[in-house]
DNA sequence: TAGTTAATCAACCCATAGGTTGAATATGCC
DNA sequence: GGCATATTCAACCTATGGGTTGATTAACTA
């Protein structure tokens, strides 16, 4: 599968996506991720290694903890991806500023 | 499933992102979308389908025809939901400029 | 009305995703 | 060495995704 498919289908999984937001807020631990989620500590693991496949996060390793942290790389891909079809929803607001304009000038 | 999985989901494959590529062009009918494609008429209707529900793409009826438009508004949800992590991945540049002020100091 | 074209529906196949439970592997602590 | 903790591995289950082929629906055309 090529990286920004992996990226988007990591990124599909509100889990997954929580798990990151944790992750921004700093380093932390399997079960320290896995704590908050109602799912077994093995999911976790799962999905961890997911985002760590689409290169999202990076482990360490310390004793027998295995530290996740953040790495936001892949989503600048993302971003430039989806920059590429900004103009197709700001255009919408540029259709409604012009239609207002004209409307504001006719009245 | 959340607006924002359905979303990523359908943009985690790449032809659903060629289609989407294809209707930035202009709008086209489903034979139009598929002709490139090397898969049946059937599947690329069934992306169409994943991409209307996730309200990348709307359709018409014009006879027998059903041309699609691409709609980019979801896509200001990614943008934004991007957005949020984008420090991360600019913090490792400014971490990287000040590395080399710092060494340009030193020598 | 019959035939052609556009698109969808339906049934099926196989691989993968997301979850489970139970066993295994390290590592630190007494 | 023996035990607790952290994590992963393995096997399994069920649902879904992406593809196929064949039949169906709907609209134009001769």
């Amino acid at each position: 599968m090529d990286r920004l498919s992996e990226v988007f289908s990591a990124l599909a999984d509100p889990t997954r996506r929580a798990i990151l937001a944790r992750l921004a807020e700093g380093e932390a631990t399997v079960n320290q991720i896995a704590e908050p989620f109602p799912i077994s500590l093995q999911a976790v693991s799962k999905h961890l290694k997911v985002l760590e496949r689409a290169g999202l996060i990076t482990r360490g390793i310390q004793a027998q903890w295995r530290p996740c942290r953040l790495d936001a790389a892949p989503l600048r891909g993302v971003a430039e991806w989806v920059t590429e079809y900004q103009r197709f929803w700001e255009e919408r607001y540029d259709e409604l500023g012009t239609y207002l304009t004209k409307i504001q000038k006719e009245n």
